[in-house]
DNA sequence: CTAGGGTTAG
């Protein structure tokens, strides 16, 4: 679908400009609110924000009150490597020798004391240089459980603080990347003293492909064969995939060729990464001649390659060529494993077939395959979405009885299910219970739960959860803050809802289109129809791509506000554009329009 | 370190 270009909006933000509506002249323009969203300034004194009292107030880069920070719960110790006087800091280790400090520091970072750890090579380079410093090895430890806990910052003055090996670089390469700081990545790659190896390489490599930039990526390639380090299967395999996502398979089978041609024999993993990348592109039947010709090529389809496909044929409701495969790996000596059965119990749930996923599931054992959580959760979502739990509750018995312990997964399950049907006191408790039965809360679990809370009205206790899931280490997510925006912007709490906007940016994150949305609906619901028309501006301008639900809200906006008639024009040219569905219209805006 | 299966915002 094309973009929707903006053009269309300019005109009514100057209409409005020039007649402006009294109420905009007691209230600040979102004009102000976004810039200061932009430049993190702050609002107008017109429009002092709201207390926030349920909120800490941490300190942040913008004037709005803060929501909370991930923060570890120590608090971060200074390292102070430049100044020699460190050593003499009351905390510090006196100097045995190099060897009994490094073993020391081996100790405390197998025991995860990671504070003592710092404090300990901070003591070690404030000594004579000369004398002591901390050895690769447990600084590389080091590294990684700092960046474990996203700490990188403190990691890399622990790579500086130390004499660091090619594993300590790798260790903090790899610690900006699953951080997303890939450019620093990058730039710690080009700068580092000796020679990146293989590993160094494909870890850049998986961290730019898994953001999408795989242009950079092939990029990383080619520094890699001009620096005279060999790419291995794994770093072409990574390649493909995102080669295949990016520009197609046609695309990967070049770079396949390429591979070949220097040398580097693909593999089973290689060439099923090929497969699904076929199948992604609807050519099951191509996908299927690809896996006959991989003999020829030296290499044995495996039961991953015919799950694959199996896959890509349920995608297409190929139900009997399905099973005819299946039929097939058996006589081709790939029998299918427990993976296969999963997959085939998800497609059915997905249709809404849950007594013949059921048969599935009891027929695994029969296979010499035992079922797993990833078997049994598909038809407890499909109970649950059905509504039925009482037979998700006594499913959940029956998982317990035959061994197998719901998990994470099947915990967020139900908490949606309570949540959806109004028992979000049960979902808080539940929430709170995880631990108890051996399990540990993530992201998803408090998304969940506080998504329902702002449902259920309790913004307050939303808030709180939030605050409880950053005390517990957990790091918030744009889901997170646009849960929590559409709670506050349903309360009418814009400037607390644009401060989670903030933090989202804060964080790095592009604002995506669920998070405009949520605020330009709660622009539109007080009536300030032109500050919406701004974000939106805005938005666009930051190559975030409106959807139906955009224009929705803000055809409604001009609605509610008696701008009738643009409201109108927008509407018949959205709709001659075909970005706003008829059924959408019908539903909502024209009724609207009509009253 | 690379391939196939389940959960969250609108």
């Amino acid at each position: 679908m094309r973009p929707a270009q903006p053009t269309g909006f300019r005109s009514l933000v100057e209409k409005n400009s020039e007649a402006p509506r009294s109420p905009r002249l007691h209230r600040p323009t979102h004009n102000l609110i976004v810039a200061a969203a932009r430049a993190k300034m702050a609002p107008p004194a017109a429009a002092p924000p709201p207390a926030m009292s349920a909120l800490p107030t941490l300190a942040s880069s913008h004037p709005y009150p803060s929501l909370p920070t991930p923060k570890t719960a120590a608090p971060k110790p200074r390292l102070t490597l430049a100044y020699a006087g460190a050593a003499a800091a009351p905390n510090a280790v006196p100097h045995r020798s190099a060897a009994a400090s490094n073993d020391r520091l081996r100790g405390l970072v197998r025991r995860g004391d990671l504070e003592g750890a710092l404090r300990l090579v901070e003591s070690m380079a404030g000594l004579d240089p000369s004398a002591a410093a901390a050895a690769p090895g447990p600084c590389a430890a080091l590294i990684k459980k700092l960046c474990a806990s996203g700490r990188t910052a403190e990691a890399r003055r622990v790579l500086a603080a130390c004499e660091p090996d090619v594993m300590a670089y790798n260790a903090m390469v790899a610690g900006y990347c699953v951080t997303g700081q890939l450019d620093n990545a990058r730039r710690l790659v080009a700068a580092m003293p000796m020679e990146p190896d293989a590993y160094t390489y494909n870890t850049l490599i998986r961290g730019l492909c898994g953001r999408g930039r795989t242009d950079n990526a092939l990029a990383v390639l080619d520094d890699m064969l001009r620096r005279g380090c060999v790419p291995d299967v794994v770093t072409y395999t990574i390649l493909l995939e995102a080669t295949c996502k990016r520009s197609g398979y046609k695309q990967a089978m070049k770079l396949l060729d390429e591979m070949r041609d220097k040398g580097c024999a693909p593999d089973i993993i290689t060439y099923n990464v090929i497969v699904n990348g076929i199948c992604q592109e609807g050519r099951v039947d191509d996908a299927m001649e690809f896996l006959k010709s991989l003999p020829s090529n030296g290499c044995e389809p495996n039961t991953v390659s015919y799950n694959i496909v199996l896959k890509g044929l349920c995608t297409a409701e190929r139900w009997e060529d399905a099973e005819k495969l299946m039929a097939e790996m058996s006589r081709k000596g790939c029998p299918p494993n427990v993976v296969t059965f999963n997959m085939l119990i998800s497609f059915l749930c997905r249709r809404g077939l849950v007594e013949p996923a059921m048969e599935i599931l009891d027929q695994i054992p029969k296979y010499g395959c035992t079922p797993n959580s990833l078997s049994y959760n598909p038809i407890l979502h499909a109970f649950c979405k059905q509504k039925k739990m009482d037979r998700a509750m006594a499913f959940v018995e029956l998982m317990v009885s035959s061994g197998c312990y719901p998990d994470i997964v099947s915990y967020n399950t139900l908490l949606t299910a309570l949540c959806r049907g109004g028992e979000v006191d049960a979902a808080v408790e539940l929430l709170h219970q995880l631990k108890d039965k051996g399990c540990t809360p993530v992201l998803i679990s408090y998304n969940t739960v506080i998504d329902g809370l702002t449902k259920a009205g309790k913004t307050e206790e939303a808030l709180e959860l939030l605050n409880e899931m950053v005390t517990k280490g957990l790091q918030p997510d744009i889901i997170t803050y646009s849960t929590i925006s559409s709670g506050l912007c349903r309360e009418d709490r814009i400037e607390e809802a644009i401060k989670a906007f903030c933090k989202v940016q804060d964080m790095g994150i592009r604002p995506n289109t669920v998070l405009y949305n949520a605020i330009l609906l709660g622009l539109c619901k007080r009536r300030e129809t032109h500050s919406a028309i701004d974000l939106f501006t805005y938005m666009v301008s930051n190559g975030c791509m409106p959807n139906e639900s955009t224009y929705t809200i803000l055809i409604e906006g001009l609605a509610y506000e008696g701008l009738v008639k643009e409201a109108r024009e927008m509407l018949a040219e959205l709709c001659s554009r075909g970005v706003v569905s008829k059924t959408l219209v019908n539903k909502g805006a024209i009724r609207l329009l009509d009253a």
